[in-house]
DNA sequence: CTGAAAGCGCTAACAA
DNA sequence: TTGTTAGCGCTTTCAG
């Protein structure tokens, strides 16, 4: 069996409060015996057990994250980050993949919450809302990173979703882009709702009727969105540019685009967002709004580890700009004009 | 507060032992106490303590994952589904990331044996097998996925990387190439070894003199295995495929082709390694080595939990076909030569 | 500086 | 069928 305090002690020839009283180095112990002690440890290969110093109300050094898919890039590099700053403070991170499924998500949050992990993040929308209102009750420490709630109070950070979507937008109008395809996966979150508000924004700025906006639903799978960007090039031939919400549907829509017999960016120009690793991969690499997915994993980490620490009073909401980084699926609609003339 | 047993205990006017048989369903209850119990527990929305019970010996119902990264999609894409075997069977997994460094890899070990996990799944090498031996004392289940480690008994799940080097490069070698460079990362770990040798055996058994092959070395991420790429084929312009080990590495040696003005798979061929979503996504979409993911995960975690249940006596070791899939990445050498003098 | 003892929330004999 | 009680391994007063 695994050594306990008891045998330490016992070999020691101390009691088991001297004991822990090493172990947490508190309190006072002569050097002496503070040596001897370590060395039988050691010599046992201890460890204190989490599970019983948890018991009397320490922490359990450990946090939750909850997430749609660990295996979409986005949240598996969003997942690195909050696991290196997790390590960084000592505390480790059981993932949780909800799917967007609102069963699996609160399961999930109750799950936890029966380990007495020490906080949680919520990188995943949490449809019902009621349920988790109960279950703020009980006062677990919560952070909620790239979704907004702003119907309950949690520490929160996020991108600036309309802004991105706006200046993806903008690019495109700017470079003499009118109709634009705006697509989508299920549509079923404020970040998604906000990019459209700024999308649209852009449009009216540059006096474009709204009307030249064509939206595109897929179910938020790369193979499904090429379908539907095939469709919609199909019926509406005029469509010359894409503002995809993912980098995974931008591809699926160039595929589209090139199968359809357009170049790009010559033909159809494609915004990305997110600027997953993917995004420098595709080819020719991809146009798109970066997120800072690291400082984004970090800071809702870090804050999170500072609520359970008792610091941080009130609430806080982080906002972080999006970037938008330009690279080649993006051309002005002049040069796509030549293109298509001097062919 | 949370509610405790004594709580329940209390306001249902048992004791606690009653409702700790309610929790467990275990011993005789009568129906009304039961529904009396099981009503209060709903009300005050308890939860047993998972720590409380972890204590008195039962199960943590948690499993550690060591990983070297879980941004890269190969080990996103196994997690998910260790974790989706393991939330089957009510585990949850907390994941490590260890970049491969020796020290990391045993402080995560120590870090979840303290935690008292019920298991661990190694997908990473343990460079410091000394270390390994020692930790292993402690006892607690381990499976070993997509790395071999012949020198330690445990349950072991990995794909026949021999196989998938030999099938990798006869395909190769029957489309007519000679000169293949063989890309890999540090080449620290028996799958790297393992699938060298099988490309030596595919060279010895077409006849060609294994001083044909160049190998090439980088420091295993995209932007690196370009850029060794881009040196190889100055420095040799003969060579017309390769053989990369992971499908980020091809990619990097497409990219680089490409650079130097190779059509590819015109002027270059390419086959990759795992077969993660990427390959599918690349352009032209990437010939490559699949290994099962998806079941590897599932395997390894079904006999991790198995051996936590006291099943399994004796240790295994399963052993699965990777499988060449043949895409858009590789053609035939004549064929090159007629692209060649055609243009 | 060190130790005795109570208690964290739950399980599992053993009684009743 | 239900309850009493002794731990599980550790932390933390409170005395010495």
């Amino acid at each position: 069996m695994r050594p306990t305090i008891y045998d330490i002690a016992e070999r020691a020839e101390v009691s088991i409060a001297t004991v822990s009283k090493v172990i947490n180095n508190k309190g006072k112990i002569g050097e002496k015996t503070r040596q001897r002690v370590l060395a039988i440890m050691d010599e046992l290969d201890y460890q204190p057990s989490t599970v019983a110093s948890a018991l009397t109300g320490k922490q359990t050094n450990t946090i939750g994250l909850l997430v749609p898919d660990i295996a979409n890039s986005f949240f598996a590099e969003l997942a690195r980050s909050v696991e290196d700053t997790g390590h960084a403070s000592s505390f480790n991170v059981v993932i949780c993949n909800t799917d967007n499924n609102p069963e699996k998500e609160i399961q999930y949050l109750w799950w936890l919450n029966q380990k007495r992990v020490d906080g949680i993040i919520l990188g995943t929308g949490i449809q019902n809302s009621k349920a988790l209102q109960d279950f703020m009750k009980q006062k677990i420490p919560l952070a909620l990173v790239a979704r907004d709630a702003s119907t309950i109070d949690v520490d929160t950070v996020l991108v600036d979703d309309y802004r991105g979507g706006y200046e993806a937008t903008k690019h495109l109008l700017t470079a003499g882009h009118i109709r634009i395809a705006f697509v989508v996966g299920e549509m079923n979150n404020s970040s998604d709702t906000e990019r459209l508000k700024g999308f649209y924004e852009a449009y009216d700025e540059h006096g474009v009727s709204r009307e030249e906006a064509v939206i595109v639903k897929d179910n938020n799978s790369i193979g499904d969105a090429k379908n539907s960007m095939r469709q919609a090039l199909q019926n509406d031939p005029a469509i010359t540019a894409v503002f995809a919400l993912n980098d995974f549907l931008a591809i699926g829509c160039i595929q589209a685009g090139k199968e359809a017999g357009r170049r790009v960016p010559g033909d159809l120009s494609v915004v990305g967002f997110d600027d997953t690793f993917i995004a420098t991969l595709s080819d020719p690499p991809l146009t798109t709004v970066a997120q800072p997915i690291l400082e984004m994993g970090r800071l809702v980490t870090q804050m999170l580890i500072d609520r359970i620490g008792g610091k941080n009073e009130t609430t806080r909401t982080i906002i972080l700009n999006p970037e938008l980084h330009v690279r080649e699926t993006t051309a002005g609609i002049k040069e796509a004009e030549r293109d298509v003339t001097g062919s």
